[in-house]
DNA sequence: GCTCTAACTTGAACATGTTCAAATTCAGCG
DNA sequence: CGCTGAATTTGAACATGTTCAAGTTAGAGC
């Protein structure tokens, strides 16, 4: 089950072989559609080969979302230098999300599903998957910071887990979105996106204290038990 | 891959013991250490008899749905039937679903997974799981209309379905919830609901109707596209 | 009671993810 | 060059969800 790093060149370019047919294979017919046969066959290696690399299909696709998540990365840091803002940052930052996802749209759905298993070590909230996770939630402590807002220091201590949420749920709606183009995840993203930057903005009325107190109490409590 | 209803008293004594064969390896075991032989085995009838009643070992948890969703249904006739206060039905209603699935806490991860996937037929948003999922959203919608509750009648209509996507957010803390009879999942539902509430009745403010305007339509979008 | 048909049941066969013991390769070393 | 041990590769074997053509059963109609 450990993952095994290639120690020769050989090896190396086995590996690459590999996740570079599982790669294309996947965009191309989807993943349930790719068999570990054929991928094996187009990388050139047998059927076994794959596992001494690889634990598992699944930890094929994961490969391929640490892939998209440089891709976003790379996409979005012109904008975030740019870019004051909040609003428009986080926008980009999440359409650009979507974007960089798009080629992928087919296979998404078996990312999701194994990312969501509680039980499986790849998990989102679990520890395997915590350095990828982090690593997002500090994009969205940057998109933050590095805007012109002023954001209480309370609601700035948890906004960039909640963003990371909102990010989840944002790119499960986009599984299921059929328009062209993907218009309507990219509608949806502007709303919300402008919704929370309002909600933001009026998060200081004095009617709305008590439950700014309790929403950041749960958001706390829940971080606090799963993931940290 | 249509479902077959049992014709025959033969023919429906030998559903319902694969049904319940089902069940028990379920809870015993959890759902992938749980084979379609071992089903068959327990239920007296051979491998392929399964397939005649259900499509697919998914749609075996389907039924599981049902089932647990029959037993909630029973747990709280009498809190809708006696309660007017919005606050405590929804908060009643809401406990006693993971009440209910306590004994399937185990399985709930893998089962989560298997129909978190957009391709899975059993998916929550999907074709086949629409019959259940409009019985809880009528559910919702009593635990609303049955309450003193006055709720303005934007608001109203898409409260129902909104609640269903609270509930299933609550089971995915639930799921992932360690703490000795689940009391913190059960303090999240009280924090919640009672959050749910106060913010209903905030909706009125004149600061808030932007906003109010911006979340229902963004509900009404998500619901239109993907679920109905 | 007999026949016929639809309902039901069977289990071998298949597809595919995964495992693993054995075979092969290869770089370093004497 | 030949040896050695680790890294790599192989492919047969296994487990399990699913299919399906063939067999069996039971009840309606006569």
């Amino acid at each position: 089950m450990a993952i095994v790093l290639p120690k020769t060149r050989k090896g190396e370019n086995s590996r690459a072989a590999i996740l570079n047919a599982a790669l294309d294979l996947f965009r191309e017919r989807g993943y349930e559609a790719t068999t570990m046969r054929a991928i094996a066959d187009l990388a050139g290696v047998s059927l076994g080969g794959s596992y001494h690399y690889f634990p598992s299909k699944e930890h094929l696709v994961l490969e391929f979302y640490r892939h998209t998540h440089e891709l976003h990365l790379v996409a979005i840091a012109p904008l975030l230098a740019r870019e004051k803002d909040l609003g428009s940052r986080l926008r980009g930052t999440v359409r650009a999300v979507v974007i960089t996802c798009e080629p992928f749209h087919a296979v998404a759905g078996s990312i999701f599903s194994t990312v969501a298993n509680p039980s499986s070590p790849l998990n989102p909230f679990g520890g395997a998957a915590r350095p990828l996770r982090e690593e997002v939630v500090a994009l969205y402590a940057e998109v933050v910071k590095g805007s012109d807002a002023r954001i209480p220091a309370d609601i700035a201590e948890m906004l960039p887990l909640t963003l990371w949420l909102y990010q989840m749920a944002i790119l499960y709606f986009w599984i299921f979105d059929r328009s062209p183009g993907r218009l309507r995840t990219l509608e949806v993203i502007d709303e919300t996106t402008e919704l929370i930057v309002r909600l933001l903005g009026l998060a200081n009325l004095p009617v709305l204290r008590s439950s700014r107190k309790r929403i950041l109490g749960l958001v706390r409590s829940v971080a606090g038990g799963s993931i940290a």
